[in-house]
DNA sequence: TTGTAGGCGTTATCAC
DNA sequence: GTGATAACGCCTACAA
């Protein structure tokens, strides 16, 4: 049986250092904090001596008086998914340049779950919450709020803003855009989209950027080849036969995200339908296996890395209580941009 | 601009309460904590109380007085890797399942980093860490028992164990050998090695079952046909044409981990070597990338949830000092289970 | 059953 | 320059 320390146990205090230099603990603190009210010598002497004593601050009680905990909350709904995996990644990279650490809690997307997670979140005191998750509902959004610390949603339809809510997310409307000129641009007249969870704000304004690259380029919309997807990979796999049953038969296709689009792509192999000679396909996200998967996916990239990072600066901006994150920068918007891979690959306007 | 309440800030506390419900803090407190030493009147009074008024327990000062945080450390690499995504999310799932939060820091396998995380948690007091990183370097590991909480490295080699580190981990052996199993019972008796970063243990376990098979089977282990690789892609791109220009080709191989096997498998496509007719595959690890690549990948799954699960149970029987966790269940290891897929289908002996 | 007092490890405000 | 002293929010003897 080991003797454990225990969290809070045994370590050295600010006070051992002080017995042991024989001085006050108020010296000390002063002396570890680089205070200019200390003799340089006592200084060096308590300096040195609390690193051979092995001491290390209790963030805790620094916290309790200091009324702030340098640590924020990132609750996501699972870390499993490649796309919030590297938005994490990169807050928390961001966050610990910036010398505050990231409590992780993971929603499974169960709204209990949510909720429970804000919990704990409030009574670690947190200074700042990030949410990575899908749909924010009205419920959760309501607590978050109670919080009374800065909150960003990634990424995240919130329905319904508060005032202590701010996002920063992916130009959605030209991202779809994006993908549709290429398609227009590669000669393509039919062109299909396939969408995702139905009702999502993100789902309609990717449609939309697809809508006014279809009308720039004189092309009528179609409401037929509009085709529902799940936003998963299974969609994308019952996608496909939707398409082919069409009477005037799409060329391209442009999928909400990456995994409709790599669900259409299996079918279609097993179909035997060539991709892209029979039908090109453009994804968005540009998850890791959009690369990998073959044909390779061509693809809207989102900036995941900049979204976290500027989503962690967002938060400390709003803490700090920096101008530039008064009011008007609610919402902050990035473009993504086009990857052309194998699968819209070749022109068709030769 | 915002008036944040601040972390620690305008919160209401336990005397707050007490002044409304006119009683002592004390009474709030034990009420709170459902105490059978007040009156159940009082109590069910104090807290609704404390419901109407939005409390939430600060748990930094409770700690600070308990000495625990009821906080685990977790440190890794990077959690863009997929498998060690799935595995935090599992520790951050059992973890919250028992009361326990997760601080996450990513060390991107700098050294600097590595301890610079460990001083972090120790400042928060985490009650334990958990460690997921390929290797735990000498220097590192000392940190790392410097906090006197328990550590349990997940997958991840230490240089020299100490008595505050614990570990639970696949059994490689085991899992090299199902893999070769698997390749001499399909028919084939040419069967090559590429391994991972050299002087790794896992690798070396791995390639001793991949022995232990060809011994069992009859078959003499050729030295030719072991290729080094580097447990990434590139090592697999470049393992194909070294075993191509073997004078005697093997039919078969087995790959340290997927991302060796896939780099394999995309060089394979290039030179038109086909799999599995002309070369079977069999990877490690099981990541998301395996079952959609083309061909899937055959591989050893890795427990991946089980191994989370696992450590954070041990992290946490260690911390409450159970019986189990004494001495000889210093190291856990698992058991993986062979997926057969495309990349090794059919069999040979026809 | 309830209140009072002390302390957890810091920082901060006074005096000296 | 330095040392008492008082917070921060909570728990827990010890008293009443």
């Amino acid at each position: 049986m080991h003797a454990w320390a225990g969290a809070t146990g045994m370590a050295v205090s600010i006070k051992d250092i002080a017995r042991a230099a024989g001085v006050s603990h108020s010296t000390v603190s002063r002396a570890l904090s680089g205070s200019s009210l200390v003799r340089e010598e006592t200084k060096e002497r308590i300096q040195l001596l609390a690193k051979e004593m092995g001491y290390s601050p209790d963030a805790q009680a620094r916290s309790l008086v200091m009324g702030r905990t340098q640590t924020i909350g990132v609750v996501v709904t699972t870390i499993t998914d490649p796309f919030i995996a590297e938005i994490v990644e990169s807050i928390e990279n961001t966050a610990q340049r910036r010398g505050y650490s990231v409590i992780l809690a993971s929603s499974q997307s169960e709204p209990e779950r949510e909720i429970a997670a804000v919990e704990i979140l409030h009574s670690k005191r947190v200074d700042g919450v990030i949410v990575a998750s899908s749909r924010v509902g009205a419920y959760y959004q309501a607590h978050l709020e109670r919080l009374r610390v800065p909150v960003v949603l990634v990424n995240s339809r919130s329905e319904q803003r508060g005032p202590y809510t701010f996002s920063v997310s992916v130009d959605n409307h030209h991202g779809g855009y994006l993908a549709t000129r290429h398609l227009v641009d590669a000669g393509h007249r039919r062109i299909a989209y396939v969408s995702g969870a139905p009702d999502h704000s993100d789902d309609l304004a990717r449609m939309e950027g697809y809508r006014q690259a279809l009308r720039e380029a004189g092309i009528d919309a179609d409401p037929a080849l509009l085709v529902p997807g799940t936003g998963r990979i299974g969609g994308g796999e019952r996608a496909l036969p939707a398409l082919l049953a069409l009477s005037d038969r799409p060329t391209a296709v442009f999928c909400y995200n990456d995994m409709t689009a790599i669900g259409l792509l299996q079918a279609a192999r097993k179909k035997g339908v060539s991709i892209p000679s029979d039908l090109a396909v453009v994804g968005f996200d540009d998850i890791p296996l959009a690369s990998f998967v073959v044909p390779s996916l061509s693809t809207v990239v989102q900036p995941k890395r900049r979204l976290g990072q500027r989503a962690t600066e967002m938060v400390l901006d709003l803490l700090l209580g920096s101008r530039q994150a008064k009011g008007t920068l609610s919402n902050v918007t990035m473009q993504g941009k086009l990857t052309i891979r194998e699968s819209s690959g070749g022109s068709r306007a030769q």
